[in-house]
DNA sequence: CGCCTTCCCTAGACATTCTAGGCATAGACA
DNA sequence: TGTCTATGCCTAGAATGTCTAGGGAAGGCG
């Protein structure tokens, strides 16, 4: 499923709040958790893994995985715990307002 | 506020549900709607209005506003009233999924 | 050895929103 | 009368973020 734009960065935030994890863990993560209802592309995902490392929200480290491979352990910086909290509010008040649009027009036809 | 991308359709379909209204209208009326939590620039807006009836989504009729000036208004096709339809539900399985995915990771400090 | 899976990466296409303008007219008010 | 504000429509180009469509290296299994 496509995700809408601005939502990724959240969605890393929160993966990297339960643990620290490589691009590749996260991609499974959200999809477990999700039971599959969203996932991310390679392309974007470590587009957006270095942009949120150079803002200084996550950090890198070079580790080795479960499955015996070399890979880049992200875990979540203080700057990136507080953007965690302002992104969160801001989603959730998005989310708030965009209920109030639906509620405001008759119910769409549901097949 | 920034809208989040890909919502802003949506914001527009449930707009004209209610009632035919013209651009300017539609701005305002999401504002009211939201207690001005979210709000159009009219730089979107209007691409919008325009790829939305290029989609045969809407239908766009000239006419005399309120306030006594030319008004273009949009109203729903039937094409319009599936597509509502269609975003509503895809917006709200989006919203479940990332509710998933909040609730996943420990609260996040709320200052 | 060959293949699948894991793991990382990038360039360019694409879509959508915003910034920053422009233009026209009605009505209020001086 | 002239000017100002609110109404109403529009566009070009920048900025942003995601996806498509690749490429590559290495572990483990048959």
């Amino acid at each position: 499923m496509e995700l809408i734009r601005g939502t990724l960065d959240l969605l890393i935030l929160n993966a990297l709040a339960s643990r620290a994890m490589h691009g590749y863990e996260i991609a499974r993560w959200l999809e477990d958790t999700t039971d599959s209802a969203l996932s991310i592309e390679e392309g974007s995902l470590y587009p957006a893994l270095h942009r949120m490392a150079r803002r200084g929200w996550i950090a890198a480290d070079w580790g080795i995985s479960d499955a015996n491979r070399r890979a880049k352990y992200y875990s979540l910086t203080d700057a990136g715990s507080d953007q965690l909290g302002l992104a969160s509010s801001r989603w959730l008040r998005f989310v708030e307002a965009v209920a109030k649009v639906l509620k405001a027009a008759p119910a769409p036809n549901t097949p």
